[in-house]
DNA sequence: ATTAATCTTGACCGTTCGGTCAGGTTTATT
DNA sequence: AATAAACCTGACCGAACGGTCAAGATTAAT
């Protein structure tokens, strides 16, 4: 039973408006209004392929959820330490520098106690937190890393590598009202793995 | 010219509802109504004491900013940067603890693009971290510290520390659906302190 | 005790919100 | 060519929003 043209444009026109109105105004502020005029279609239109902005909202956090997970991914793709955290580590830095406005998006989702993820949370986020605890364990078990609570290395790598889309208006506000050009993100990515990395005891 | 005892309790009260509200709902998502109920007062009195609710929320984020820089004086009491920075890591790994809805109020401001205090971090912020950036750079000369760029030092602290203010609710649904208990929470604290400080040389 | 200032409040207003719907248009199927 | 299915959209709806206001109640000043 496969979708119409018409239906997967549209849907996908709606998509990528609804991503820029929700990151730039949260849920709250976001309106079908303001989403109908970015997608260029009548509001009514809107509702024609999403029944309700709640549901839009849905389809928005499922996409950027399965984008989390597959950048994750890359934390299984190399067995020593080193490798598999910067890896990862870039792989986080990269999507907040190619794609903030999703970061932003789960960022507001969470700030509101993530009222429609929760459950994504609790089963898939934190089955697969466990199996990556249980390789840093190993590595902590073999010296290879220095003991430590590897959820919070997580959180911490987490909470870094998103603060560069989160709060990417407050850095540039501390930068002389520029952005990060691309040689100071390439910096910020570089020390970010260093500190980290050696913070662990997995360098030097 | 001093206030009335009747205005300045009622003034902290409202106070005191809007950050709970404007924390828990954002601030499209907080109503006067939801507020002057949390508050115990009917709406019309709400705007006795404060016209609009930009001016409240302004007053809300004036108070927040306070406590921030307050805080951020903790870095100016040692002299050498593993007593200062760790000072400094600990106040505000305690602010999240202690405060987390301020640090709501705060991330939610700067997600959608910090249009009200754009003006505080361009100028009073930046000038603070301008003399702190100078502190560590003395450090770096010194070689009491590794050579880095001192002001993703500064972002990395602020991203770990207000991340388990923000992201409370996914640390939570990670952690059997429990908030950190205090002894989680200082576990935290101490491993983020040796994490930073180790990475970036000043200790070990 | 009287007056002035401050405080309180239910009722109300214009606007905007998410969402609906009838009826027309376009596209796909036979 | 005819029928059905899918798509489109201006006009509209009730609800909730921020904010106003006039009239009464309370407190402070004299």
């Amino acid at each position: 039973m496969r979708k119409n043209q018409i239906r997967i444009n549209n849907e996908r026109r709606i998509l990528a408006a609804a991503v820029k109105i929700f990151a730039g105004y949260g849920y709250q502020g976001a309106t079908m209004r303001k989403i109908a005029e970015e997608a260029g279609l009548p509001k009514a239109n809107l509702h024609y392929y999403f029944q309700t902005k709640e549901q839009l909202y849905r389809q928005v956090l499922d996409g950027i959820f399965k984008d989390w997970l597959a950048a994750a991914n890359t934390f299984d793709e190399c067995e020593e330490p080193v490798e598999a955290l910067r890896g990862y580590i870039e792989t986080k830095m990269d999507l907040s520098r190619k794609r903030p406005l999703e970061s932003r998006i789960w960022a507001e989702e969470i700030l509101r106690d993530a009222p429609l993820i929760q459950d994504q949370l609790e089963q898939t986020l934190a089955a697969w937190l466990d199996t990556r605890v249980k390789r840093i364990t190993d590595w902590i078990n073999t010296g290879t890393i220095q003991a430590l609570n590897p959820r919070i290395l997580m959180f911490m790598i987490w909470a870094v590598t998103q603060h560069f889309a989160d709060f990417e208006s407050q850095i540039r506000a501390l930068n002389q009202q520029q952005n990060l050009s691309d040689e100071q993100f390439a910096e910020a990515k570089t020390q970010v793995v260093q500190t980290i990395l050696k913070g662990i005891g997995a360098l030097d």
